[in-house]
DNA sequence: AGCGCTCCCGGGAGCGCTCCCAAAAAAACC
DNA sequence: GGTTTTTTTGGGAGCGCTCCCGGGAGCGCT
């Protein structure tokens, strides 16, 4: 009872061919007979068949999502904010998306064989790892499949397309700010440590610090892992020890929420007693009291960014790697107590 | 340079047929041949092209999620959990997921169309809504696409295989328990009203006052939306209407810690001024300060179930639909009160 | 030896589409 | 009006696979 296009040709009275033509909006075809095609098309509700499609254009106009966080990090706000941007691209370029999400240490090997099973599935693929070495990368990279990262890899820079945002730099921005408010304790609690951000962001830290002749002391950072439960403990690991500070630098905006929900606990008031600074601009940043001040990346346009930039790689548009590193910005709110309640600057 | 299964095939000094019937398992292969076959397979790593044999055989070996819930629920410990779940079974059947991701009010028929439109791409679909009319449904049924959902449907429900959990008996549950504990001002921060798991829900907590011959106060009910934020707000809500209350039952546990957050600020203990009760039993429910009482609902067997049975329906083995309930269960932890500390049950 | 039966195997059709190429029609030009 | 150019159309091959069907090999039995 489907028709196929041979029977949309016939009712159409044109060949197969033809009606092809239409479906694809190959220009020359006579105004009266994609007309004609187009209203039986209509008329029978006809769909050409993907997989006939996939099996002759060798396209599948499908993108894989690879998603290597654990479960902590992908229910932070990040991921799905992320997911927006990717897909309003997928979405305009009528590309589905394959996700795949792998929580790190699980199964690790049968992940990759179903991945590299199904390769041929996507006609591109973009990567959001946490662990920075991952045998992924080189899978990827033997199976010539376009792939696009979401993090700045280590190895094998100069094959590899990536977006990024300037971690580093954002992370200089906000220990500026807390230095130029007055702080001089400032404490930082770590993203994970072994992704590529998280470790920017500390080496951002400690370079101002340095620059600025103020010691980096091992006992104002706590490592913690971008989720908002580690911000907490790393908060209260910061408490126990009883070093003195003025000023928390967060590895992102989850873990300082996290981090601000302990100093609540244990009746330190932010900003007057300490002043916190979070990384990314969630949405919800601005929800929290007070209202955070942070570093912003354009997550949306980060993943818009990527899958642009693949949908291009994959239509043979781009010769070499890119490498594309969006810039962050530094959002005073609230909670570095520089802004009275009626400065608060509007969005 | 890609071979076929032609070249396989010739190398192996068989016929296609043969090679076919290798790869596909099929009894009838004699131990030489098959050994054969699968050595040059092995070594030129040959891979039967997915395309052609969607093709043929009209099935994808993919399934669709659909999930139309808003960021604040997406982030919530919930749907990850669920997703593991049904990853486990796809994984285990060699299936691939795509997965559709609906921020309810954004472009929906968009989002239907888009769906629709790469139907053919998916066996089957499993769809978990949170809006209880939607019409994706009825487009599913006109699809004729095999789906499972993940909640109870308000209507069709002869034609729609669904499995959920027993929340109206999870909620009278939760509700027995703080009476019994003694309490008698049970305040309810409600689900997603338009949602039916928060609808019986509440409609279980009713139940039971009703039955105690407590008056359903509507002071003590107040709205939220399953996500923590909504918790917290709800209850800065419920404090400043001023009215009394011993124990809160919340719609779920990630509205359950914001609640718990919000009593911190207002220094209310829990347990000792007030009994909680989440809903979902999340991992996080036993890392909260005090640990939450709450009621388990085997999220990811939810998911597990739900494919498998999506997967039988595919493959023609259920001959009508199916309604499957899954039971929830009591789980006592600190935050009613009830165990002290070296009471506590271990999982 | 002859018969029937099971077990293996190969030939070939066909899934529904795109795209090349050549032919036909229309338009443009002198 | 004839010729060249451009536009529009159709025929046919081929993408890589599965599966039906029929033929042949091998085996056991009378």
């Amino acid at each position: 009872m489907k028709l196929n296009l041979e029977d949309i040709a016939r009712l159409a009275g044109v060949s197969r061919a033809t009606a092809s033509r239409v479906i694809n909006h190959h220009p020359n075809v006579s105004a009266g007979t994609r007309k004609k095609v187009l209203e039986v098309i209509e008329a029978n509700h006809y769909q050409p068949n993907l997989a006939a499609r996939m099996l002759v254009t060798q396209r599948t106009q499908i993108l894989g999502i690879v998603i290597q966080f654990p479960e902590a990090i992908f229910v932070s706000e990040y991921v799905p904010v992320l997911l927006r941007g990717i897909n309003t691209v997928t979405n305009e370029h009528d590309y589905a998306t394959l996700m795949w999400w792998e929580r790190p240490g699980v199964e690790k090997e049968r992940f990759l064989g179903r991945i590299l099973q199904q390769k041929q599935l996507m006609d591109g693929i973009i990567i959001s790892v946490t662990a920075i070495s991952s045998p992924l990368i080189d899978s990827m990279l033997e199976a010539q499949i376009p792939f696009v990262m979401l993090e700045r890899p280590t190895r094998h820079l100069d094959e590899i397309s990536y977006v990024t945002v300037d971690n580093r730099h954002g992370a200089r921005l906000a220990v500026e700010h807390l230095i130029q408010t007055g702080c001089s304790r400032i404490a930082h609690l770590t993203g994970t440590l072994d992704n590529i951000d998280g470790q920017d962001r500390l080496a951002g830290y400690r370079e101002v610090l340095e620059k600025h002749g103020l010691q980096v002391d091992p006992a104002l950072i706590v490592e913690a892992n971008f989720s908002r439960r580690s911000g907490y403990f790393a908060m209260k690991e910061l408490l126990a020890r009883g070093v003195d500070f003025d000023a928390v630098f967060a590895g992102n905006d989850n873990s300082a929420e996290g981090a601000l929900q302990a100093m609540k606990e244990a009746s330190i008031s932010v900003p007057d007693e300490v002043a916190l600074v979070g990384f990314d601009d969630v949405p919800t940043a601005q929800d929290l009291d007070p209202q955070l001040t942070t570093i912003r990346q354009p997550i949306v346009e980060r993943g818009m960014r990527a899958t642009a930039l693949l949908l291009d790689m994959i239509a043979g548009k781009v010769e070499k790697p890119q490498h594309i590193v969006l810039p962050t910005q530094l959002v005073i709110r609230r909670s570095t107590g520089v802004l009275r309640a009626e400065e608060r600057s509007e969005e």
